[in-house]
DNA sequence: GTTATAAATTAACAAACGTTCATTTAATTA
DNA sequence: TAATTAAATGAACGTTTGTTAATTTATAAC
């Protein structure tokens, strides 16, 4: 047997991604063979190498991927927002929802940086900070209209973000909690913990 | 060559603990052999099974003995505290001074879970929600006093944890900021985001 | 319809893996 | 001092690893 009836490229292209990304988020990087992840696209491990060249480079394409859609994400979404306090809580709604219906991609942004080597952590860590930039030039907005009391600003960001990102490690759809009712609570906490008590962002 | 001289089990065994803890941190427990930890210990690979069964055994040494570290320290250290935002601001101290302080013992606690075996997962995962109950105490004694505006304790406690540990992952000594400065930093945001603003903890 | 290309196969590579075994030597005990 | 135990060595084990090469067959292009 060689090539396929009906395979096409760019189709077991992404279903190699999507088994790599679950296996991966699962047991690590290290911890999956390339050969675990051709067996459950139904391929044997050669055949992998048509659509990424290494190993390395078909986790780097998952991160930056993820990170790049992360970022597009938010910069297509709403945009205008009343006041820092509205857009804060609309950065706390964004992150707690794409975060929570992407749970594996998170794990593996988070978790295998460690695992990327050289050019392709200075990509990732790069994209990382682009997303935190977007935090931060809402918390210094909420500083200069003088709605937020905060001290440290990009440690206020970094706080908040893994805080949030906390919500993968626990959050199961169908779970006691509705997405809703976790925003809800992640809102009041990430206003709080700017300065500011919630009816004070209601009003 | 066999046995060295002035060579004493209980000394190597903690030269492999330290090797192994540096080791996993970095690159995670997959990816790092026991010919690695042995080398950087200056033995050969087998004889790390003079005091280790398994590589498995060693990783789950690591980690309760993290843990349980971590339980006793904050069990047996300060205890009395004058109300709830005291006691909030004494764990938010503690849980910063403790883990930024051991950031590698930290890092595969909450990297490595998903390589340890069943049993050992449990045992682990049972220490984890035993510090957190120490800090949803507090939670509860603050919502009992009126003092803190809480909707959810289980998710406040595990938000709180997450944005306090997440400290390891930038925080370096003798960076712009000391450690002294980022305590006063997530104290007033965790009291904030429990309802309570920094002058009426102050108070 | 023939040619080129894309996507798969099987087989093989050297290297590295966790672990075991028999052996040797240092430290400890009797 | 002799016997025992503890801590190391070096070699070997059967697997598994990421990756390459030669080959086969389906699809696309002319």
């Amino acid at each position: 047997m060689a090539r396929k009836t009906g395979s096409i490229g760019d189709v077991t292209a992404q279903k190699v991604r999507e088994a790599a990304l679950g296996l991966i988020a699962h047991h690590g990087y290290a911890a999956v063979s390339m050969r675990q992840i051709a067996g459950e696209v139904g391929v044997q491990a050669s055949a992998l190498y048509n659509h990424f060249p290494t190993k390395q480079d078909l986790l780097a394409s998952l991160m930056t991927a993820h990170m790049q859609a992360l970022i597009a994400e938010w910069e297509t979404g709403q945009r205008e927002f009343a006041d820092p306090a509205a857009a804060l809580e609309g950065f706390v709604r964004f992150h707690i929802r794409y975060h929570a219906e992407r749970a594996d991609e998170v794990f593996i942004s988070y978790m295998e940086l460690r695992n990327l080597d050289g050019a392709n952590f200075r990509t990732v860590e790069k994209l990382r900070q682009d997303y935190e930039r977007h935090l931060r030039a809402i918390l210094e907005q909420g500083m200069v209209t003088g709605k937020f009391a905060i001290s440290d600003i990009p440690v206020t960001a970094m706080a908040i973000i893994a805080m949030l990102t906390g919500v993968t490690t626990w959050y199961r759809s169908g779970g006691r909690l509705s997405i809703r009712e976790v925003e809800e609570i992640y809102v009041t906490m990430v206003l709080g913990s700017v300065g500011m008590h919630c009816h004070e962002a209601d009003i």
